[in-house]
RNA sequence: GACCCUAUCGUCCAGUGGCCUAGGACACUCCCCUUUCACGGGAGUAACACGGGUUCGAAUCCCGUUAGGGUCGCCA
């Protein structure tokens, strides 16, 4: 690795749309990324040079977003730093500033009312971090119209204040997204018109739907503010993020940030689009979820339970339920409905559940006694755990001669309401000896009635 | 239309001239495990866009075609 001899400093740049494009926290990930990695400064820099609309509601959108995703800037809005104001419109001096420097260089002409930067027609070479040597031919005004920098309002175009701001910020490497890749060259004109040197640029492949489609804000999963109430964790979805693009090259999917930070070059990056597939992303989160420590999980999982009413006596007897739910979900949205029953007296019975496992089609009376079986066996244990459950239960099956699925079925219907859940025999334990017999006589009296 | 970028399984990646009858993962199909649902294990379907070169040898290099994407705003 070649480290870079003065202080990297990357920035991500968006405007305050609204939300906050998965696109565009790529972007801020792999700018983050590079960072980190060179010991250098991430900066944010809200670009509301044009906006009219909600925009404290719009800043935060970004805000939290990256809060999410665990990127944190080093400057920028909420934070501060030494080269702000962070947003573009409260940098109008500096602006004039460079706009005069321009006008003294004879660089500009009014059209209009509105301002004009002059090309100087010659042909650009661009060498891209990731795209390699590109060479731009702006000698033709037909095809190259020169830039406007700023309106006949006195309000000004994003060419130049991007670059005014990355040149004061001092930026050294400008990471961002292909779709600006043709407007470089007019950049690079402009650094050089201001006497600055040009950063380094990266630009990145877009992210497209499956189809191959352009990603638009309504597609599934372009808003990242859909992901935390849809139950992603933010680790899961800043790793499948980091593989759209790019890759530790050793087959792994499941890889820390410390790993990506150490691993990551610029020139690894792919030139190619990629397709966003929420598929994988949910198989990730799976993934993390299943393997997440359960602290971090009951941290993630207590939003979800309270939004759904859900509560609990002690945080230890919620991580007791949480443990071994753990394993079986990949959506922390699901949660509720899977944690209720350990936190409600009112159950509420899954109707298809019950008939077909408390009722049956014409074995009612055999899933109640079995069930009454069973309550006897439980009633006399005198340890309350997984093992005595569960060799209770078996001795019970044998003595009736039944399959042991034929009395956990009733078991879990009775026990939870629900035919799918955590392990039979965990669930019982968590419940304890009185709500499982309680329940069980409920369970038979609903498969006699 | 002009200019720019790109082109390996349906999708994300690996592959930087021979190790490739192309590897991993998701998804899909089947099997095993199993008290449900998941997990896990095993198997399978499936790709170098096309055409020319260069080379002893090309998924890898060059050219063209085609396709996709981007830019060409007094949007960012």
């Amino acid at each position: 690795m070649s480290q870079p001899s003065v202080p990297v400093r990357t920035r991500f740049a968006p405007s305050p749309t609204g939300l906050l494009h998965v696109g565009g926290a790529r972007t801020a990930l792999f700018n983050w990324i590079y960072a980190r990695k060179h010991a250098g400064t991430f900066v944010l820099r809200i670009e509301d040079t044009d906006h009219s609309r909600n925009t404290e509601e719009a800043k935060k959108v970004i805000t939290d977003g990256l809060h999410w995703l665990g990127l944190d800037w080093d400057e920028g809005p909420l934070k501060g730093g030494s080269y702000g104001p962070y947003y573009q419109s409260e940098r109008t001096a500096i602006y004039e500033e460079y706009l005069g420097r321009l006008e003294k260089g004879g660089h500009l002409y009014e059209d209009n009312g509105a301002i004009r930067f002059r090309s100087p027609r010659e042909k650009v070479v661009l060498q891209d971090e990731i795209c390699g040597r590109i060479e731009f031919d702006l000698t033709n005004p037909g095809t190259h119209p020169d830039i406007t920098l700023r309106r006949p309002d006195g309000s000004w175009i994003f060419h130049f204040v991007n670059v005014v701001d990355d040149i004061e910020m001092k930026i050294t490497h400008v990471i961002r997204g292909e779709d600006h890749l043709s407007n470089t060259p007019k950049h690079i004109e402009l650094y050089k018109a201001l006497g600055a040197e040009p950063p380094r640029f990266a630009h990145m492949p877009l992210i497209l739907n499956r189809d191959g489609s352009k990603m638009s804000k309504r597609d599934e999963g372009a808003a990242l503010g859909t992901y935390p109430e849809a139950g992603y964790a933010p680790e899961a979805v800043r790793n499948y993020l980091c593989l759209l693009g790019w890759s530790p090259k050793d087959n792994r999917e499941m890889i820390s940030m410390s790993d990506v930070i150490a691993l990551f070059e610029l020139n690894q990056v792919n030139r190619r689009n990629a397709a966003f597939d929420l598929a994988k992303c949910f198989w990730l989160n799976g993934q993390y979820l299943m393997q997440m420590d359960l602290a971090r999980y009951t941290e993630l999982a207590i939003p979800f339970l309270e939004k759904a009413g859900i509560t609990w006596p002690t945080y230890e007897s919620l991580e007791q339920v949480l443990a071994i739910v753990k394993p079986k979900l990949k959506l922390l949205k699901e949660l509720p409905e899977w944690v209720a029953p350990f936190f409600t007296e009112e159950l509420s019975y899954d109707e298809a559940a019950v008939a077909k496992s408390l009722k049956g089609s014409d074995q009612g009376a055999t899933a109640a006694s079995r069930l009454k079986a069973l309550s006897e066996a439980f009633k006399a244990l005198t340890t309350w755990d997984v093992a005595s459950l569960e060799a209770a239960l078996k001795e019970t099956a044998a003595k009736l001669g039944a399959k042991t699925g034929e009395l956990v079925h009733p078991a879990r219907v009775a026990s939870s309401g629900r035919s799918v859940g955590p392990g039979l025999y965990e669930m019982l334990e968590v419940l304890g000896k009185e709500r499982t017999l309680s329940r069980f006589a409920t369970g038979e009296a609903k498969a006699l009635g």
